[in-house]
DNA sequence: CTGTTAGCGCATTCAC
DNA sequence: GTGAATGCGCTAACAG
């Protein structure tokens, strides 16, 4: 009973005695074929398990019913929330959603890119390594199919979905300035050309400046033990900070982590509000008050607007040129919990 | 400058003015093939931008350089990690990684499969809705690629990569006992019907009753709020429990906020152990024993079984089918923290 | 070393 | 309503 192979179109013709176009008709939604040969061949193609060939449909000009998605890592909780949006708006529009992790690496997602594309993706959904990057932009600029840049934008080049990072630090670093806090210190992780973290900083830096406050910067810490010493640093110092802004999930966590193990009272001594929550952010003592991000959105969106260029098809005039280029920045949400010296209700927030 | 469409390889052999045959023998590793002509070949390839087409590669009966892998959700950390390493291990092998999601349903599961099939993956990677499911397995039957499930395995029918979660189970409620704790509540969470549930569930159960301890078991609670209700009416009973062992994350996190929420001790008073490990369980205070998984090693070791088939061909024999059949179960670990009553040495574990 | 040719499975004219 | 023929882009014989 087990088919060695996948049977064709032909094999169901011949087996239904019918002609290869009633099949073909049939297996595209059954219109022009008199009910009793349909109910046959529908029969037949039940039988023999017959599944049409997407290659074949695909050489023969139609869409790939695929689109690539280009993300640093998969198992970072932020890209896998943005696929798993995506995918479903894949999905819905009868597509599938091919997978590639760049690890940050131009060479990486260049090839990715080459893979991709002869595979034949019907679009593009992409997280630039490096968005400046020459390389990159020429190879975008030569492809024929839609693409849509998703957390790191490609100003001028492609449509882009990302998170105003810029206000966010800002409005965030307000935040602490309102709590009274004069002395405020940030942490930005090691990947300081990333476009989020640059934009992050941006915010901070115009914050405190506007407030008439220093900017202390530390953008060398990535793991635990930098962090701790990081701190360890800052609180030696004549005027220690009143505040840390930590501008990714990793840094928020270990600078918890060691505030804890320095036994620091969060947020008397030291408060603390980091970029991006993370679920346990709530349930930690103190809480961590954070910036939170659409995440679904950005992907639910990315994909939307892929779609929307997949399907709409007209491909010249400026309108169209307009909305190609477009940058959509999404509003993000400062969770007001107890680690920057907010006392929430009493909700589980 | 913009190519509108695709070059193809005429498109090259007519531009370079050589035969097709050349040309694909150049995108073919370039064997047999003078170097001046494959050095000409070359730069038409690089000035058209040529890319050969997969589909017209598939049609002609190659692999599709592709792999399903179909799981639950992508945005779970659990299976995002399989994806990684899955991922991982099919770019070394040439291969592209289609990811779909199912969100444990059967229709869905089904329909995934029918397209993945219909895209002519070169197999599939599946955490199964339901294991057991007539349909599933006629559907696996049937199929003609190799086929290797994971974290829940579909016994005699397709190779399957788990953890061995009845020994974990079994290890982790006996390291409780040894704690000696008599009352060990299990809360197992509401999919009662996962095969990983049943099994540490199982595991749980024979070994309290071989301790001679009650088995007091909830299978019903989901949410925070059923976490938080059970706890209290454990409490409240004449022999409220020791220990509590949780069998997912969710559960162990809303039963640690719960236990917070309500004053209650840990481990003094009631004590913890949680199944599947997450990044701040060490963070927490008290810190978290759980039994950690070894993720990606089920997304490497699955995806690597895979292309072992893939490239192996030989498809007849009992060796073959004792190999399509097999059941590897990685062995589980188990972080001794503090919340089970531990007392970890000075390291951050 | 190189070119010619014949399909892979399907959708699509164009006839009947 | 239906079917025969054509070609999508590519590789694999087979000649030269």
């Amino acid at each position: 009973m087990k088919k060695i192979s996948h049977p064709t179109l032909d094999d169901v013709a011949h087996e239904a005695g019918v002609g290869t176009t009633t099949v073909s008709r049939v297996i595209n939604g059954g219109d022009r074929v008199s009910p009793k040969t349909l109910a046959r061949v529908l029969q037949v193609i039940e039988r023999l398990g017959y599944r049409p060939n997407q290659a074949a449909r695909i050489l023969k000009g139609h869409r790939a019913r695929t689109v690539g998605l280009v993300i640093p890592n998969i198992a970072d909780p932020f890209f896998a929330s943005c696929a798993e949006a995506a995918y479903a708006v894949a999905r819905a529009n009868d597509s599938l959603l091919i997978v590639t992790a760049t690890h940050n690496d131009l060479d990486t997602e260049l090839e990715n890119l080459d893979v991709l594309l002869s595979h034949r993706t019907d679009g593009l959904l992409i997280a630039p390594a490096n968005p400046q990057s020459k390389a990159l932009r020429d190879v975008l600029n030569r492809i024929a199919i839609p693409v849509v840049a998703i957390d790191r934008p490609v100003p001028n080049a492609i449509a882009s979905v990302v998170v105003d990072n810029y206000s966010a630090a800002h409005a965030a670093t307000q935040h602490l300035t309102a709590h009274g806090y004069k002395r405020i210190a940030c942490l930005t992780g090691g990947e300081t050309m990333l476009y989020t973290i640059r934009e992050r900083t941006r915010g901070y830096r115009r914050a405190v400046e506007a407030a008439g406050f220093p900017c202390i910067l530390d953008t060398s810490v990535n793991d635990y033990r930098s962090v701790e010493s990081a701190i360890t640093n800052l609180l030696a110092e004549k005027h220690p900070p009143q505040a840390l802004f930590t501008l990714k999930n990793s840094i928020t966590i270990h600078a918890f982590e060691a505030l804890q193990k320095l036994n620091v009272p969060v947020p008397s001594v030291l408060a603390l509000l980091g970029f991006d929550d993370f679920e346990l952010a709530s349930t930690l003592r103190p809480s961590i008050s954070v910036v939170q991000q659409p995440i679904d959105e950005i992907g639910r969106v990315a994909a939307e607007l892929l779609f929307n260029r997949l399907l709409d098809g007209s491909h010249a005039g400026n309108a169209a040129h307009s909305r190609r280029t477009q940058l959509v920045k999404l509003k993000t949400r400062l969770i007001e919990r107890r680690s920057c010296g907010c006392v929430p209700g009493t909700g589980r927030t």
